[in-house]
DNA sequence: AAGTGGTCTAGACCACTCT
DNA sequence: GAGTGGTCTAGACCACTTG
């Protein structure tokens, strides 16, 4: 035995260590979103370490989209991620400044089917708020959404009128849930519309449909959300970028 | 006038123009695949700069791709791109130890169309490879291949006999033609089979299909190929985390 | 044992933002 | 001008790989 002090610290690279409390002060919502760090000065003081060593606590918070870095600023806490809206998978005629609507079919509070489960990693049969949606661009329908949220953590959407939630759902989990989506994975898969999902996109039955099965996960990577998202195999289209 | 001599180092950050430096000696083939660069102290005196901002330049360089840092050894210049495969947007039901095959269908030289030139950065109407592939697992064909590769850079494929190619391109064309490729963006659709694609893959006419557009690039963002997939669209599965 | 990259220090000076 | 992050220095010592 080394020391008769236990530290649940169990060391390794001394940045890591400092990247994992400034993370721990993050997810904790210690520092809430847009909240400045301190200053590196002041952090190598408080750790009784170089800025150099700062720096690369950091980077490490930067790399894994936690954190913020602005020049003469400061570093702040980031709030939700951008660029994971739905629409980048499908190519509407719509002018961008043309912004898509959000229509609430139905919410309800169901228990959560076995995939649901398993995507959320909650037990099977556990409460979720089961949310409907329609989004449209130009009066004209386009994507159809399947949501599940998990119970107690959401409550206080339930509570709230559908009404005030937007017409986008990230900013309102983080508004009343005080839920930030940090990461997502999606799965794309091609399908065909049942005739109830069709008459809602008012295309035919059995057209070909873009199925876009999405995971979001908070910043201490528990999923959140799992969100199933239908549009018209015609009008996908997706580009990615690899190495 | 600061200084009357020419220098062609536009000036900027230190790092940077060093890594720019090492950059062209990896791109202009002057060091090759697996090579190993000068350690971080020998460039250091080379540019007579302290070893910290050796290590930002070549930090950049890993960022891009270009190179790879291993512990003890040293810092290695990469070769082609990994997890490129076109078989990661399918699932047929194939254990990862079966290997796929390919099946040259045809290789033709002609002009270039307007999609290929305007992918590949070349005058419509150029001379192109053109190259039908064909690629099955376990006797069973599963994608279509539309290949279409500028000519000259391209010749010594051409003149090689399609056996020799091997079941993997990329390979190929760094052995057969010193084609690196360092990164490809890929855009998916969804689409019907044509008449003929369809004979291809053993499926019907008009049967949903995914097509998988890339364009390959070089070590110097130049295009190099242009690339048309089809497959099944039931058996497409693609899944991409963003953040 | 010699050579490599990885961690860390303790500074200096520069570029940017805000007040 | 005061405070922030960005660049750069000139070292020390550690961890890993190889001969």
């Amino acid at each position: 035995m080394k020391s008769h002090i236990e530290t649940n610290e169990p060391a390794g690279k001394r940045y890591e260590q400092i990247a994992n409390q400034l993370r721990g002060a993050i997810v904790s919502g210690n520092w809430m979103v847009g909240h400045a760090l301190p200053s590196e000065q002041q952090l190598a003081q408080d750790h009784q370490v170089a800025v150099g060593t700062i720096r690369q606590a950091v980077a490490l918070l930067v790399e894994q989209g936690l954190v913020e870095r602005v020049h003469g600023r400061g570093t702040f806490v980031r709030g939700v991620i951008s660029g994971a809206g739905m629409l980048r998978f499908f190519r509407f005629g719509s002018q961008p400044d043309v912004l898509p609507r959000s229509f609430i079919l139905s919410v309800k509070i169901q228990p959560a089917s076995e995939k649901a489960a398993a995507a959320l990693q909650i037990a099977p049969g556990s409460q979720t708020l089961y949310v409907m949606r329609l989004r449209q661009i130009q009066e004209r329908p386009c994507l159809l959404e399947d949501i599940v949220l998990p119970l107690p953590r959401f409550q206080a959407l339930g509570h709230a009128a559908p009404s005030q939630w937007g017409d986008f759902l990230y900013p309102a989990y983080e508004r009343l849930c005080a839920v930030h989506v940090q990461h997502v994975t999606d799965t794309i898969t091609f399908n065909r519309l049942t005739g109830a999902q069709a008459k809602r996109l008012e295309l035919a039955k059995d057209h070909p449909c873009a199925k876009v099965e999405r995971i979001a996960y908070d910043r201490l990577h528990s999923p959140v959300e799992w969100r199933v998202t239908r549009g018209d195999a015609h009008a996908f289209r997706y580009t990615n970028s690899i190495l």
